[in-house]
DNA sequence: CATTTGTTTCGTATTTTTACGAAATACTAA
DNA sequence: TTAGTATTTCGTAAAAATACGAAACAAATG
């Protein structure tokens, strides 16, 4: 197999995306937190508190799972209110099940 | 929350290894290629034919899918059969489930 | 025994991830 | 305006992941 632009499909980019943003245990941990209850949202501030990381890491942690699209933050200053994206974890939810179908 | 020897749950520590081995596009191919039929086998050679990496690299990725159990390698020379891991793909495939639900 | 074959390990390099504390930001309240 | 609060970004460092080709391996065959 030769060298090409884009090899992998769009699916298993997309599923390799999604573990990626889930192989980190505190952010499967903050999923877990926060998918509880999918209306429940929470600020960065309460996590900090039961995790035995940094604020700047769990800050990061948490860009990387919006990068991911899995959580949305709101702005509602000074605090960051953090909550699930519906949309994104529910295609996730999906990509995962058929990937193990 | 103060620092501690074993923070995360064992749930989290499992969805995060196999959200891990399962982070690389090239892993997701492997076990797509693999749970099309759940008693195929094949060799690193088979694959390597159909993936744009070196055969080494290629090695290091079934070495990581085995490591996380996902898939194991039954000696057959000078072929490494390999196939999907049942028990464990099961247990990955209930352990996405809950974390999902 | 020397070769061939399929595969892995090794040496190496580059990139990415993880982590922390200090400093910056952005808004509210005094 | 100054201080306070919650959070992120920055600078930095250390560890892990990814990738390759060369060399090593292990067994079968000539």
């Amino acid at each position: 197999m030769t060298k090409k632009e884009k090899f992998y499909t769009e699916n298993q980019e997309r599923v390799a995306a999604y573990a990626k943003a889930l192989s980190h245990p505190a952010r499967v941990f903050i999923m877990n937190y926060l998918s509880s209850n999918l209306d429940k949202c929470c600020y960065s501030g309460d996590m900090a508190t039961e995790l035995p990381i940094a604020r700047s890491t769990l800050s990061e942690h948490l860009k990387e799972l919006k990068k991911a699209g899995l959580i949305q933050g709101e702005i509602n200053p000074p605090y960051i209110k953090y909550c699930i994206n519906k949309e994104s974890w529910d295609e996730a939810k999906h990509i995962f099940e058929s990937f193990f179908k």
